[in-house]
DNA sequence: GTCTATATCGTGATAGAC
DNA sequence: GTCTATCACGATATAGAC
């Protein structure tokens, strides 16, 4: 069955309160703000959501079942430690340069979540960050990675490619690929020039 | 002259100012939260600082002309790039351990300066940003650093720190220098093990 | 210097007419 | 479905007694 009419509109007021709370936070952002954007008065949009809350659960728990759902596809893939983490940063860019806005959200917004859906999102990230930190672990064991602190190297891996959330537009006179591979180059081959 | 017990006074409600906005955001912290945590009555707050967004203010351009001033002394040193560059990452951690607060703040909670604040600030970071990508390009073409795009090293570089400020506690196992030597060879030399 | 009391405004959310 | 009107609350900030 095709989707209703209110589902969409629904998506769309969540579309755009992404791009709000990325913009001026969840805070920051009213209820009012919102509803302008979305072209409608404020009590009409309770009409689609039920509750502000409602919104930012959606956005933070939808980025990370994604992430979690790719990361299954990516462990069971066949290839090397070096290659599944190569592919677990690019995941990250395509979703940045995709879902800027709700990976922003799910990023800098979700400690405002309420108490039992904060619990339940930390939960999920914490799972995902252990997974990622095997296929380190793993790729260390295995003489593919140099011989670092696990939790540094995961952290500087997610880290790394943070700010291309904020930087990325389609018109920036550098391709995702690009990007892609120059931020590969520089976290797996370093930045330094290798003495000829 | 010494400082004035007033003046400390307000040093330690801007202190704790910076935690708890690092904690639950600027919107999210209120005055009644802050004179709670400070010990003393909201109203009675007023009469050391001006209004929240002064406290905002002093956080926020503490923070950017400290990172600006050693910069300047970095540049001036009587090293090769490549140590200016470990420097300024080194910098980097260095502040995100001893002040997290305050610089969790200037990367987080800047947006919601006032106007004119807000492009003062803008600017200043802006200027930072590019005496720092000065150093790459000079990096690059004196030979010491592979030929990548500038704009990705540099906002690489300044991402894949960030998340020591949310991470580091003085009992986590590794010591500032561990942390430091670790992130170091992961950005310059690169996570991938070089074949014998 | 520190408090109580309060002014004024913006917030999330709802009731109910149409 | 969409609006107007409104409620209950919490926000920043100030006035003024002590």
């Amino acid at each position: 069955m095709a989707k209703k009419k209110k589902d969409l509109r629904r998506e769309n007021i969540i579309e755009i309160a992404a791009q709000l709370f990325k913009q001026k936070g969840f805070s920051g952002t009213s209820m009012r703000d919102l509803a302008e954007q979305v072209g409608m008065d404020a009590a009409t949009m309770y009409h689609y959501i039920s509750s502000k809350d409602e919104i930012l659960k959606t956005i933070c728990f939808g980025i990370a079942t994604t992430y979690i759902t790719q990361l299954g596809e990516i462990e069971s893939s066949d290839s090397s430690y070096i290659e599944k983490l190569k592919a677990l940063v690019r995941l990250h860019l395509h979703l940045m340069t995709t879902k800027g806005a709700e990976v922003s959200v799910a990023n800098n917004d979700w400690k405002y979540l309420s108490p039992e859906a904060l619990q339940e999102f930390k939960d999920l990230r914490s799972h995902y960050e252990k997974r990622f930190a095997s296929l380190i672990e793993e790729g260390i064991q295995a003489g593919e990675l140099q011989e670092v602190n696990r939790s540094v190297a995961l952290f500087t891996l997610l880290s790394a490619v943070r700010w291309v959330e904020l930087w990325w537009k389609p018109n920036r006179g550098i391709t995702l690929e690009e990007l892609e591979n120059t931020i590969l180059t520089i976290l797996f081959n370093g930045l330094e020039k290798k003495q000829p």
